[in-house]
DNA sequence: GACGCGTGGAC
DNA sequence: TGTCCAAGCGT
């Protein structure tokens, strides 16, 4: 392998016109007008493997609910499940949970303050316990995640390989370039924000915006570095089942809670689903395309009838009804989130709900 | 080291 | 319609 380092000379310099950059093209994102620790935190375990868009639709809902770590140790786990309802990755709501119980119980109720520490915490793993550490903390250490990979793998030329050294390349280039700690700033936290923020909106995966570029002339490949394709995507039609009762003045809808040893969204709420062979000769209620990783799922909802609901797998108790004013307290998996939205059954942000007697739907 | 774990928006 | 994702972690 040749010699692909940046010069380290150049660090200086890169880091310089980085943070010049960075200075004026930072989105103001939520999480960068607040160092508390507990919110970076929050963000960056939010962020992990999911877009902007979709943290910035949950961030704010969350610390509303769960504005402490005390007070997020103390809810019940369904709760913080409900929350994080549509922002996928379940586990990461759960391992949140638990590391803010083992704060409060064991270290005060003060999130660690190094890296070190913080590494040892369950869903804070080297990611993580670097970008807390250095932007809520200052710490000089540098954040590898996706975006800070393909940065520096074109910089450098060196081309993409699934291999501990090439990780090992990357992190040594990463730590050649984060600035020292300084009082009255915070160098390290914003230097890793400013890598992270190039990668998202100007290195990007395809076509990068190299004419953008504040450090083009730093870069070996200028557009030139290679991505590799990806796995096709696979389509596959889905029925779910819409069945409504009157109790009293409440409505209520029947729901299906996953496992609790399910290794798929255990214990979240969804839809009955519907063999599809049990539907032929049925307009649907509603359809919405649902993508889970390589899947697009056309899902088709039925509203239900004595024939469909012979057609369910399940014995009829297995389910369960849930009253529509309680359903946005439920941890639904996204799906039956977005369905139930979708059919102004729970309200969507910013919509006010219509009365109960008006919302049994057909 | 490879794999499983979710999502909705942009095009 | 189908394609491509995104600031990883735990096992």
């Amino acid at each position: 392998m040749p010699n692909t380092d940046l010069p380290s000379e150049q660090a200086a310099d890169f880091r310089r016109v980085l943070a010049r950059w960075y200075k004026q093209h930072a989105r103001p994102l939520p999480w960068r007008e607040t160092r508390d620790p507990y919110r970076i935190w929050v963000s960056e375990v939010m962020l992990q493997q999911t877009r902007v868009n979709a943290v910035l639709e949950h961030y704010a809902r969350f610390l509303r609910k769960f504005p402490t770590i005390v007070s997020l140790a103390l809810a019940p786990e369904a709760d913080v499940l409900a929350v994080w309802s549509g922002l996928g990755y379940y586990r990461r709501a759960r391992m949140l949970h638990k590391a803010a119980q083992f704060i409060t119980a064991e270290l005060d109720g003060v999130l660690p303050s190094t890296s070190a520490e913080l590494r040892k915490l369950p869903g804070i793993g080297e990611y993580t316990s670097a970008a807390i550490a250095s932007i809520a903390f200052g710490e000089s250490i540098a954040v590898v995640d996706g975006n800070v990979e393909r940065v520096l793998l074109r910089l450098t030329g060196r081309p993409e390989q699934a291999t501990s050294e090439s990780k090992r390349f990357v992190a040594d280039q990463a730590a050649a370039v984060v600035p020292q700690r300084r009082s009255g700033t915070n160098a390290p936290g914003d230097h890793n924000q400013a890598m992270m923020e190039l990668g998202a909106t100007i290195c990007l995966p395809r076509g990068p915006l190299c004419l953008q570029c504040p450090v083009y002339d730093f870069c070996r490949t200028r557009g030139e570095h290679k991505t590799e394709a990806r796995e096709k995507m696979r389509s596959r039609r889905v029925a779910y089942l819409l069945h409504q009762r009157k109790r009293g003045s409440a409505i209520e809808v029947m729901l299906h809670r996953r496992p609790t040893d399910a290794s798929l969204m255990p214990g979240m709420y969804e839809l009955p689903e519907l063999p599809m062979d049990g539907v032929e000769e049925y307009t649907p209620t509603l359809r919405v395309r649902h993508s889970i990783t390589n899947t697009n799922y056309y899902v088709e909802v039925f509203t239900a009838d004595k024939t469909l609901l012979r057609a369910l797998p399940l014995s009829i108790r297995e389910y369960e009804w849930c009253r529509l004013g309680q359903l946005a307290d439920l941890p639904l998996t996204g799906l039956a989130r977005k369905v139930l939205r979708r059919l102004h059954l729970i309200a969507s942000p910013g919509v006010r709900m219509p009365q109960p007697e008006t919302m049994m739907r057909q």
